[in-house]
DNA sequence: GGCACCATCTTGGTATCCCAAATTGGTATC
DNA sequence: GATACCAATTTGGGATACCAAGATGGTGCC
């Protein structure tokens, strides 16, 4: 495989595993010795996360986006439109067992797995039902805004209860959607997301400040 | 300005203006010779239109992407999610004044404009719809489809007939978000959607003989 | 005459070099 | 001691040289 997407794909996981902080500048130079790799490689990596809304130019040189409050707050708008969309569309399938893929997703995890794989499939729960729909540009916009809330909630502080009680939402939505009641699901949907921003943007804005001592830039609402 | 964002501009125009046909093979070594850039600011570029859907990798080698009519009918779908959900966030808005500015923008148009500002007026309407929502990711999301289609709509022959009714649509949509009635706004606006979707793509399929026939890929649905 | 194989050329991928602008650090002056 | 100014270094953007892989075409063998 050519160098180039090693140095995307490393740089990413870097960026979205916080081991580089919201906030950092980066340098392509700093880049290019990290990974081994010549400028031309990082570039192309750089102009491609910058489309992801993982860095940006911050006049010139570049900076790994903060984490942005209000940015969240609009992506969970964005998100209730595109998942809503793509979930009704699965309902109207004549052939919904495809749900029973994800919920067998959702059974994999229990007590013993860890945090990570917890926050991983917290955000493929949406992707995959987002692929179900068969539209390939609701799915990629799912996709993406998943890819950019990540970080956020990997941040967030999520106690036991609201983690189980996002699973049983999960659940909820699954066996709505299962049954084809499209308006039910929808709007089990709906609340799952506002739910969620709610519970998310109120977290990072009461450790904002603990955050910020962490070097994790945070721009409020 | 760099050099980088006008071949990046330049080429895009091209690509969008159909004076490059959907499906032509592309060398970085000719945009490089006709625009008198470098290889780097053009494989920027390239990246970025990459991103916007119009050129794609063909194996090794880069190709302006052919026209899909599969992917027309899903980007309607895709539209019509966040268009509704932008247009309903807008009928939501206290002061939804700024819908005057869009109405004016159709008014721009009569008999003696030529067919160019027609087709830049009619996506800019869309387009400058949704930036009212206030949702950056919806916007985005809008203006992104808009560019997809916009060589298709080009393409498309639109009687006048037709193209009134569009505007009588457009107006309709507009009077009912000054009023804030959102359920009817949003009616209509996926009616428009709709039959926008239906017309582009019957049109396309129909011409696809000539078309292909003047150089320009259109894969069926 | 057709087909297979090899030389050559083309092309995208990578590395490196150069440049202009901006940031930075130090110094001299007030 | 603070500030303004200048030099040197850093940094991103652009250009170019090089490479490996794939396309192409020509030639020779069957």
């Amino acid at each position: 495989m050519s160098q180039m997407q090693s140095v995307e794909k490393q740089l990413r996981q870097m960026i979205l595993g916080l081991e580089i902080g919201p906030g950092e500048k980066l340098t392509e130079r700093w880049i290019e010795s990290r990974f081994g790799a010549s400028r031309t490689p990082v570039r192309a990596a750089l102009l491609r996360l910058e489309t992801e809304g993982l860095v940006g130019r911050d006049g010139r040189g570049w900076t790994v986006s903060p984490i942005n409050l209000a940015e969240l707050e609009q992506i969970a708008v964005y998100r209730e439109a595109v998942e809503v969309a793509a979930l009704r569309l699965t309902c109207s399938l004549a052939d919904r067992s495809a749900v029973d893929v994800i919920e067998a997703m959702l059974e994999s995890c229990d007590n013993d797995t860890p945090r990570e794989e917890w926050h991983r499939v917290g955000m493929d729960f949406h992707i995959e039902l987002a692929r179900l729909s068969g539209n390939e540009f609701l799915f990629r916009a799912v996709r993406d805004a998943m890819t950019r809330l990540s970080r956020a909630r990997w941040l967030e502080v999520r106690d036991e209860a609201a983690l189980s009680r996002a699973w049983a939402e999960h659940r909820a939505i699954l066996a709505s959607a299962r049954l084809g009641d499209a308006d039910e699901a929808a709007r089990l949907l709906s609340g799952h997301i506002v739910g969620s921003r709610d519970r998310l943007v109120t977290s990072l804005a009461n450790d904002r400040r603990g955050l910020r001592a962490r070097g994790f830039a945070v721009v409020a609402a």
